[in-house]
DNA sequence: ACTAATTTTTAGATTAGTCTAAAATTACAT
DNA sequence: ATGTAATTTTAGACTAATCTAAAAATTAGT
């Protein structure tokens, strides 16, 4: 073995990054502790091979481990999560706005692309995109510092009928809703009048350019607006 | 194990992708056999695992191994390095192009971005570039099925003295090379005159824009150009 | 508070890719 | 052609990441 393997910084691994990823969505309030199930069932795996990534995850400082009890990510562990994200998204953006995929293609690719580890790539990519702060879902994109900057965005379901909304994200990414969404011509930035909200079922009636149409609780709780 | 992996097509992983393309690249006239030790140094890995990784590839039918003796891709072997050069190359035009790479800084990145995995990717990407059939270092690019386009591009060791010439790529894609071009302000599409050819040691004396410079042998032969 | 259900961890095995050291084969020089 | 050098393969071991099955700890229900 090279004699300077040992002062190398040591290398995080693709699997690591994944793992890392998924506690840091699971545990997005940062408050308390993702369990061993949960980040098992996000990343598919058993576990046992949860378990034991995370002693070793733990080992190198990239979270806090108590047995049985959870993981919480380090400020180390948090910031490589955020780059991640800030990849994922960026690559998000450029897959729609100049390689023409449709928001409900993007995810699968942009899994893949996020790992590439070269900053000149990412900033100049972030620099021909006009740096993006949203992507293509409406999710933030943290700047190269891992800022975010946030938008006070609600839910079509917590809107007040009569105001006028604009569409700037969704909380479902599932490629059906997305397709739905596509197929009624709603996307980010569409206009959006409410005109009732039905109490007996929370279905909500809106008016976008010259269309009116009834959308159920589902799609009212998982589309975004903001107030314009 | 799910019952339906047999049935699916055996995944290719991305050793086995890096494999393949080294011996493309060591048996590009793919005339006679390429030997373990070679594909050992173009890997920097040991003789040892090569022998192990084609015997698993020749399993596969990715290439064809006689012990002793060496190997040669397959139709099918051929094909997946074909397609990886071809990702290979669009992506280095891409971060020239569009990302302010220089032509000494792409290889790298491009080396990982090569092995995603998305055909729809890869088609738009050709077309947003505008269907390049060269790369940055001027070596061409193969289409969608494979197809290359190939220029009759002599080394300026070859050329005529006072014949005028287009520089269309290199043989050393070195960063160091590529770096003594670009501070001599020599870069694709430069327009040369060869003024000179020294028998002594086999320098060239070329002219340029407003330039007159003498090269080294060594720079004559890794220089590529074109009649006009 | 005690048992049952759930969650988590341990122990031991497996796979892909790699390594070292030794054995087998081929190539080369005299 | 015969011994030496170089190359290649085999054998056995290691690491990272995973799995199954069983043991341990925690949580929940009455």
């Amino acid at each position: 073995m090279c004699i300077f393997v040992n002062h190398i910084a040591a290398m995080i691994t693709l699997t690591e990054e994944n793992y890392i990823k998924a506690i840091y969505h699971l545990g997005k309030y940062g408050r308390d502790m993702v369990n061993t199930n949960a980040i098992a069932e996000a990343l598919d795996t058993k576990a046992s091979s949860v378990t034991d990534m995370v002693k070793k995850l733990s080992e190198k400082e990239y979270l806090n481990y108590k047995k049985y009890q959870g993981v919480i990510l380090t400020e180390k562990g948090n910031s490589v999560a955020v780059n991640i994200v800030r990849k994922h998204r960026l690559w998000e953006v450029f897959l729609v706005e100049k390689l023409n995929f449709t928001w409900d293609e993007v995810h699968e690719v942009a899994e893949h692309l996020e790992h590439i580890r070269s900053e000149k790539l990412i900033d100049e990519l972030d620099a021909f995109l006009e740096f993006p702060s949203y992507d293509p879902h409406g999710d933030p994109i943290p700047d190269k510092n891992g800022k975010f900057k946030n938008i006070d965005k609600i839910a079509l379901s917590q809107c007040e009928t009569g105001n006028i909304y604009t569409c700037v994200g969704v909380k479902d990414t599932s490629s059906h809703f997305l397709k739905y969404l596509d197929s009624n011509q709603i996307g980010l930035g569409t206009v959006i009048e409410v005109l009732h909200k039905e109490p007996f079922d929370n279905s909500v009636k809106i008016k976008f350019n010259t269309t009116e149409m009834v959308v159920s609780q589902n799609v009212a709780k998982n589309l975004f607006l903001k107030a314009v």
